[in-house]
DNA sequence: CCTACCGATCGGTAGG
DNA sequence: CCTACCGATCGGTAGG
């Protein structure tokens, strides 16, 4: 038997479902700001207007709410870089599309402290546990998938045979997360389009024909 | 009347400026790794053996404790980076000698968790106040040092007449940046000689003559 | 989802 | 430098 459900369309997700994807969604925005270290649950609490052990309900621990934050930071990103920038074509466009989604996403201020990733890289960079551990896979993915566009760049002759897939890639990402912590802390866009200059520049730089 | 102090030199410091120093040192050990942020009395004052009043009555106030350690890790980049740096000709070799020492620095783990500028800029970038204002200025002033070197270097002919200088020194500080938190993160050295790579080959495109 | 509570720790103060 | 203390907040639990 099928409910009649057309007057309550936006409750398809239950009460609780909405309340939790609340949660997270405040959770992102303080944490690429003030980190995910420096997230509380009375603070959150707070923010949303309901009880602490309201807030403690959805996750039963700190660190849970932390990855679960995380997890949803990592939607956020392959729905806003990713899926963007993987509309290119594979190879040399779909690896300067990506390069330049990430660019567009700091650009835009998706998350009010710029990129979630590159906030939450710094914090766990020296810290040991789980969160460190999901944040070096998240970015071993990612480079993982920039090299590899431009492994398939290179077999398809865009980029010069004597190019090294990993450094460029290094060096396509360097500017981009320098563009990041200097745009945020100078609160000054003009440092992102420094990193695209320096991208677009590398990749010409890299490409067997001129870009 | 002179004082004799022959077998109390180590002493010419004060007992109390010793603990300061000793809990400065301690503190840039521990925000390097867990952001100044996390800093707290407490755990100085375990980590040091002494009691929390102890601490306190060195700084007064947290933010105080805070802007001190900062204070004293620039010291710490002074010794380690510029000094080494600015023995340099000016012009080229100089800015090359400073982007070596920055990677050197990394390199040795003067700071357990990193560069400890690297933590804080990533930290406060979207928090205002004055540990925010104190990094920018610190930021400012290492880049302007670099770009000053790069002016100088082109004025010489060092550097090719069509380089921007402020461009430049971005595409240079951008890959030591990244070494820095790569390096740390995956806790692989490999990652500063990429950072070291991507400086020398931008360095040699952007010279009048090959390096 | 709530109130009420736990022990621990926070920054900071008083008084010595 | 110490002990002793303050109110606030932390993560988490009990019980509903």
């Amino acid at each position: 038997m099928e409910e009649r459900r057309a007057e309550e369309q936006p409750r398809r997700r239950s009460d609780g479902e909405r309340t939790h994807a609340a949660i997270l969604d405040t959770a992102m925005r303080l944490a690429s700001v003030e980190g995910l270290g420096s997230l509380t649950i009375g603070r959150l609490a707070k923010e949303l207007g309901v009880s602490k052990s309201g807030v403690f309900a959805h996750f039963r621990s700190k660190e849970r709410l932390q990855l679960e934050t995380l997890a949803a930071a990592g939607e956020v990103f392959e729905r806003e870089v990713l899926e963007p920038g993987l509309k290119a074509a594979p190879g040399l466009a779909r690896l300067q599309a990506l390069c330049e989604a990430h660019l567009s996403y700091i650009q835009r201020g998706v998350f009010p402290g710029g990129c979630f990733f590159a906030q939450v890289l710094a914090e766990y960079d020296a810290v040991s546990g789980p969160i460190h551990d999901e944040v070096a896979d998240g970015q071993g993915g990612w480079f993982g998938l920039l090299e590899q566009e431009a492994r398939t760049a290179q077999q398809a002759g865009e980029l010069a045979a004597g190019v090294d897939p990993v450094q460029l890639v290094f060096e396509l990402a360097a500017p981009v997360e320098l563009a990041n912590y200097l745009s945020v802390l100078n609160r000054d866009p003009r440092f992102v389009e420094r990193g695209r200059r320096a991208v677009r520049e590398r990749l010409a730089q890299a490409a067997t024909s001129p870009a």
